[in-house]
DNA sequence: GTGTGATATTTTGTATGCAGAATTCATAGT
DNA sequence: ACTATGAATTCTGCATACAAAATATCACAC
């Protein structure tokens, strides 16, 4: 097996992104370059590196002289990161091969069925919610457009932990999931991917009360 | 005046971008880090940050132990590029408040008209190409959109200098800005959107023939 | 008690140092 | 001549060191 070689610095990144949405780190707060660095068992350059990449996605701010912190979460940023996510994945739908849209449907509606039907914990549902858009996409062929989609994604995450303790809005995620799935099946594409903007428009307008309102 | 203060790593990677407008560097070159930031009379350590965010941008690849270089470029990419690009400006101007684009239609308009009259040097021409697009989206209230088109932009800046020569692009190019700023001040701004993106389109075509063929 | 200014401490931003991987070059064998 | 092998060199990735900026501490005047 070969095996893993690859930058600090991306391990670092996955580390503090699996801890924020974990919910370790609450917005807005500073980080310590010196004490994180050694709470990872590295030094500061690889950490800074990561710290960085995590700014130029959004999920850190840098202040000169002051370092970097969590941004701050706010309703009109997430609102905002949902019209571009929304209008990303509906375009990365429209750039997919649509033979391979029609293979995949049946699965994306079994994935979609028995979404609510698991009791599980807040971060296995949000990993079942990331594979099923995650296959959705694994047809498109542009593939800058899916580099970027993870990036703004990453951007979100500062979001996710918000979402814990509800299960409400989970049934009517599924539900609109089911929908897009079962479009797909019929081989709408343009009813489809209008469906997956719908999707993350009334997502968006779901968490916006669990979200602190804007200063 | 307040002097100038930012971090290095920023005015590296603004340097390193005009010097990549200005065709310095050709597509597919390692980058010697120890002999570029020599040349610009900084450490390795501010130059790798910038170099780390320029990967982010997808100007530059990484790959371990074999350090930076600049991004190949290709049909492919230029396409996806396009179409991303496309659709978020295309968004931007519907997130964008009705009664700005009027306010600046005129102005459009004018600049649009005398895009082509002006002989000028292939950078000046780019930047009031730029200035178009930007005061077009100067109404935009998502702020993030903003900052993502700003970014993916950057990754397109490979593909500048290859435009140099040729005028007959830049007068159908004149010709669709005017064509937008009319349907604006005609206050049609779902047409606007349109026309936008078909500029975005056709103009993706008109560079097809100067980007080498894929390998 | 509050504000102000000098000083000490912390923390960032940048430079330098070092180990190991990747590449280059030379040499030997076929 | 061409390939293979190994030493020498170059370069990256990470760690450490240092200087300057920011923040905290404290004394003191009001």
């Amino acid at each position: 097996m070969p095996i893993e070689r690859r930058p600090l610095r991306e391990q670092i990144r996955e580390e503090l992104l699996s801890r924020l949405d974990r919910g370790d780190f609450a917005a807005g707060t500073d980080i310590n370059e010196a004490s994180l660095a050694a709470e990872l068992g590295v030094s500061r350059t690889p950490l800074r590196e990561a710290l960085i990449t995590l700014a130029g996605e959004g999920v850190l701010e840098s202040n000169q002289g002051r370092g970097f912190r969590f941004a701050p979460v706010s309703r009109k940023e997430f609102r905002e990161l949902c019209e571009i996510v929304a209008a990303l994945e509906s375009l990365a739908l429209d750039c997919s091969d649509a033979a391979h849209l029609r293979g995949i449907a049946p699965e994306l509606l079994r994935l979609a069925q028995e979404f609510p039907d698991r009791v599980a914990e807040q971060q296995v549902i949000e990993r079942h919610d990331d594979e099923w858009h995650d296959l959705l996409l694994s047809g498109c062929r542009n593939e800058r457009l899916l580099d970027l989609i993870t990036s703004v994604k990453a951007g979100m995450r500062r979001y996710a932990h918000l979402l814990a303790g509800d299960e409400t809005p989970l049934e009517r995620e599924a539900a609109e999931h089911r929908r897009v799935a079962e479009l797909l099946v019929d081989g709408d594409l343009a009813k489809a991917s209008q469906a997956l903007r719908d999707n993350w428009v009334n997502g968006m307008e779901r968490m916006m009360s669990r979200i602190p309102a804007d200063g």
